[in-house]
DNA sequence: GGCCAGGTGTAAA
DNA sequence: TTTACACATGGC
């Protein structure tokens, strides 16, 4: 919590997860919690700047659209896409996870499942964070999402091992903090956001990629 | 030109 | 059970 006092008063609100190309405070639709899905399957391993042209392709082709996509011929699907890489894979992912959630109806149905985090495991193409971000940000229920930035800021901290385990980083979070999905939304934004900014000195990080980042809130 | 980006699935050791 | 590798584009 004190590391999150930090960067919250160094950073502010972050209000985080572009909707859409905005930042949006009010309450998701249907529509914006598919795109969360798609943005979270897109990002995998890839910046989000490229994310966003691909997800501007699909809103100008309707396809942020369960039925659409679930039927859509994967080459017209692979070349909206391309720009977020991967787009091959990526397209049979987004492909598989709306056939997926039309079984259950609509993504609402499928959120209100008991086991949701072990349902969207299963779906192929859906890892750990993957799953965290989507029930983070699209369903808005309490799980820390942890990714790379996470770990390094957290080893850097002197928090956990550099090659730490994901359950294990998660349950330090969920032991120590209380289960709100706004601070949870919050917090793992400002690690982001942490990452992508540059600082002066920090001990012990001569190799780190973001190095230039860590010190400023310490 | 090399490294990294809001990872995941698969196959070999 | 752990490790290595494929997947692919764009920015710096």
């Amino acid at each position: 919590m004190q590391i999150y006092n930090k960067l919250f008063s160094a950073f502010g609100p972050q209000g985080w997860w572009p909707i859409n190309g905005e930042y949006k405070q009010r309450k998701l639709s249907e529509k914006d919690r598919l795109e969360v899905c798609i943005g979270a399957i897109l990002t995998q391993n890839t910046s989000w700047k490229n994310v966003e042209k691909a997800l501007e392709n699909l809103h100008k082709n309707e396809l942020i659209d369960l039925k659409k996509l679930a039927k859509i011929q994967d080459e017209k699907l692979e070349k909206l896409i391309q720009c977020s890489g991967y787009y091959r894979q990526k397209a049979k992912k987004l492909k598989i996870f709306a056939q997926t959630i039309l079984k259950s109806g609509s993504l609402k149905n499928f959120f209100a499942k008991e086991n949701l985090r072990d349902e969207l495991l299963s779906i192929w193409g859906v890892g750990p964070e993957t799953a965290d971000s989507i029930i983070l940000y699209a369903a808005e229920k309490p799980v820390f999402v942890i990714d790379a930035y996470t770990k390094r800021i957290m080893s850097r901290f002197g928090k956990c091992k550099p090659g730490v385990d994901y359950h294990e980083l998660q349950d330090y979070f969920h032991k120590k903090l209380e289960r709100n999905h706004k601070l949870f939304n919050e917090y793992h934004a400002l690690f982001v956001e942490l990452a992508k900014r540059s600082c002066k000195k920090v001990p012990d990080c001569s190799s780190c990629p973001i190095k230039k980042s860590c010190q400023k809130v310490l």
